[in-house]
DNA sequence: CTACAAGCTGAAGCGACTAGAGGTTCAAGG
DNA sequence: CCTTGAACCTCTAGTCGCTTCAGCTTGTAG
């Protein structure tokens, strides 16, 4: 297992953090939750990745980047070490989260107005504000969004 | 302290997270982190609320749906307990708070197109697909954001 | 009076890491 | 060969904003 040859090619830990831009302590991370497999060790217990866990992390990092959870992206990934079965499962994880990013765009498009409207009721001078930016968040029923979908999403 | 007339008009908690449309289990929460001040208690030690926890709620709700942190709402709380330089603060909270939500949609957009292109290449029929969903997570050259500003403003 | 809904406390769990303590190993310079 | 110090190791706890659970006690309607 610990060949001569085979541990030149391989990387250690800081290495294939430096590569993938994930961090160090998130790498251990996602070998502990089972979304990186364990790789080998040197002698004094190390780990050392070669090309194939670089993929993966890659394949993970991109995942994450684009807000799949965890969860999601152990099943792409399953689906993707067992090239029978995959395009269904994997088109359907990333039409839900599709739905999802513009679900949560919508929301922050209506925070966003409504954050302007606050803010702008009180331009932040020192006097003759008092405060509306209070009494915004304090009365409700000024606020666009009142008794609409958007509370709760959050939960 | 417990007076019988008073007591009439305090509602329990379950009336109070019903007008407000938050969690009895959050409700309490709230209070042990020192957001909601500790209400008055019955002789079995229920807690009875009264219009000013109503309010008090209602505003950290508020904020809350506009999704400010728990630590904004403290510093939020305090300025509007005390009316005499509450609105530099303020706004400058809001405002900062408006700048992180025009960030997320700006990311959240850039990840929508994303998503639609990857979700595209394959339609999720059955055959004839070996699966350009899970060739585009691998593969991240293709990606529009590819070293943009994107990655890490997560962390 | 009794049943049962609603309330109570305290602790643990969630997701996805991050940070720290305290120790070991690797590789380069002398 | 030896020393130094950066990089590595494990394990534990902390983050945020709740949620859930277990195992009780209290309030109220019939």
């Amino acid at each position: 297992m610990l060949d001569r040859k085979k541990l030149e090619r391989l990387v250690p830990i800081g290495a294939l953090a430096e590569q993938t831009g994930v961090r160090v302590e998130t790498i251990r991370y996602y070998e502990q939750v089972d979304l990186l497999p364990p790789p080998e060790r040197t002698e004094g217990n190390q780990r050392r990745y070669g090309r194939r866990h670089v993929e993966r992390l890659a394949f993970i990092k991109h995942a994450r980047d684009l807000g799949f959870s965890v969860e999601s992206i152990r099943t792409l990934l399953k689906l993707s070490d067992s090239p029978d079965l995959p395009c269904d499962q994997a088109h359907a994880i990333s039409v839900a989260h599709l739905g999802d990013v513009r679900h949560k765009i919508a929301r922050l498009r209506s925070l966003e107005k409504e954050l302007e409207r606050i803010a702008s009721t009180c331009s932040g001078g020192v006097s003759a504000c008092d405060c509306a930016i209070i009494e915004a968040l304090a009365d409700h029923t000024q606020c666009a969004h009142h008794e609409g979908g958007l509370a709760g999403s959050r939960r």
